[in-house]
DNA sequence: AAAGATTGAAGCTTCAATCTTC
DNA sequence: GAAGATTGAAGCTTCAATCTTT
């Protein structure tokens, strides 16, 4: 479609090998919290959202745009862990709509360790593995691509490019 | 436990976009390959298999080693593909335990077009986004990443450090 | 017994529908 | 009607158990 600059055989080597790096780093990981905690790491990911809150808890709604689930994901995993007992849900005051999902002495417990852990192995299979150079490198590459696949809320002014046609009514409403 | 070279704010940083990255990389694959080819990942990875495979069949062991997953996973994944008509299981004449996995045309037709849209994807959210350098640093991160949690088969060779004391028969066998 | 493969149950994830409160 | 949240169904993933053939 566009101008193509050519996609090799090597440069597919480097997307082959960052894929199964991807792979086997998740299957780490996740290996690595369930022995360690019992947790997975959904739940690892709801646990450290409510330890970093202000009071341990967090509406729904908060939780979902913290950690950028499906509202439905968020959902079905609280009632989850509520039954592990990791965390309690109970109604909010102010909004009888919501509701606040907050860690348990059990939660707090486990994230604790989780937490500690979860650090050691992230630094030995990811950070011990690379030199500053690389972090940096990988820190700036990810940003690059996050902006490559999200066309930037600034996309709007784009498309504005031949605005203000002079004194043109805009909407006659 | 050991002396801790110290991961810093800056560093976890690097790490948090990095996590990120791969999130929002994935799920904008998956969205792409679904609107474009009506197939998710794990359908596309199974097709892709089977499609370079000498005569466009795998036995269900070697699409096990390929894409490497829980042979029960790959099994469950081609009854429901199979239901979809994206591939045909048959019995195996050799060995009468094993079964073959083939794509069918319909297969054949979807991965064609899949392969061709995703990989315009992956130019545009990877390659696009990245400069040679920093691909190469992938690369060689990736790999080093791997090496660090799989202790590598060569984990032997490393032990045998005073190896060879002269005249030693290498195995009497 | 080991290899090749399937099955069933349970947890995870998404989608659409629903319900209540604002 | 829109926002906050839950529910149920269907597909995905893992684990353990099973079954057959070697």
């Amino acid at each position: 479609v566009t101008e193509v600059s050519r996609i090799g055989e090597s440069e597919w080597d480097v997307w082959r090998s960052f894929y199964a790096m991807r792979r086997r780093l998740d299957h780490a990981l996740e290996v690595q919290l369930q022995r360690d905690s019992g947790i997975s790491r959904p739940d690892f990911e709801i646990l450290i959202a409510l330890f970093n809150a202000p009071d341990r808890r967090l509406r729904v709604r908060e939780l979902i745009s913290t950690i950028g689930w499906e509202k439905s994901r968020v959902s079905h995993q609280v009632t989850r862990m509520e039954k592990r007992g990791l965390v309690t849900k109970f109604e909010c005051d102010s909004d009888r709509r919501g509701s606040w999902v907050e860690l348990t002495s059990t939660g707090r417990k486990v994230i604790l360790g989780a937490m500690r852990e979860h650090s050691d192995t992230i630094k030995r299979y990811f950070f011990d593995a690379l030199s500053p150079d690389e972090l940096a490198v990988i820190g700036t590459a990810s940003a690059s691509i996050i902006s490559a696949i999200e066309p930037t809320p600034c996309d709007a002014s784009l498309a504005l490019d031949n605005v203000e046609p002079a004194g043109s009514s805009t909407v006659a409403e």
